[in-house]
DNA sequence: AGTTGACCTGGAGTGCACTCCAGGTCGTAG
DNA sequence: CTACGACCTGGAGTGCACTCCAGGTCAACT
């Protein structure tokens, strides 16, 4: 199957300029052309943008992006360091998720205070007995 | 305690230039000054700033940093609205916490599908073909 | 007295990742 | 035949979050 780069947008979730930018700065081969020039994605192409996406979810700079997408266009030979590119990727993911969890204990931290001064206004808190509202 | 703003950047691992930076765009409160007119951070300067860069760390944007900034020197009455911010900002770190897992496991596929090229290379799993990166 | 180093100010510059624009070409619908 | 909408190109503009700079003040050391 070959898509319109509208319908490319649609389905990778980027923006028809997004996807022009990415063939521009060589992210993208760029696809194939139609008879009247108007590009043609195809299912590898789409692919490849589903797992770019992944990528740039991951915060993988644009630059690292490029150095993948180009070892790729070099072969068999290249895997090695695509390997290394993409554990080390999963090394900062993993990173980012538990410096994340940690934010998260805080909010709920900083939320269950929040909580607690509800309480305490309706009179509710343990301590101030006696006095229900 | 008081701290120049060298020692605010080490402690809370902001740049100098940061620090004036976000008290420029009102994240934080003009600290105290000595008699030269040099910042003088205090303790809860610093404690702020060790929640602020927790917001960013979980990507709030600095707009949103300067309305719980701004609501803060609202007193008492502001709370339910800077509850607000925080539940909405730990239901997008939650999600964010989500969607890396998902990323995680694209990445640990990937990893053992050139694994698995790798062993393939050595002869050691003879009739294993599409794999493709 | 002079030099050094940390700090000050207002403002300009940077890098990233898009996003938008003007002006033009096609192919189909009315 | 013309109007339309989707697409094309090269290039300019945007928003974010810093980061850097020039030129100046001040206290402490030599």
């Amino acid at each position: 199957m070959s898509y319109s780069i509208a319908e490319a947008a649609r389905r990778s979730g980027l923006s028809i300029d997004t996807l022009r930018y990415y063939e521009r700065i060589k992210l993208l081969d760029p696809p194939a052309r139609d008879t009247a020039g108007r590009r043609a994605y195809s299912d590898d192409d789409l692919n490849w943008l589903g797992f770019l996406t992944k990528l740039r979810t991951t915060g993988m700079p644009i630059k690292s992006m490029r150095e993948y997408a180009s070892l790729r266009r070099h072969g068999v030979a290249s895997a090695g360091r695509r390997k290394a590119l993409l554990v080390e990727q999963r090394r900062s993911v993993a990173e980012r998720i538990a410096e994340l969890q940690g934010c998260l204990d805080v909010l709920d931290y900083k939320i269950e205070n929040y909580e607690r001064v509800e309480q305490k206004v309706l009179g509710i808190e343990p301590g101030m007995e006696g006095i229900s509202a």
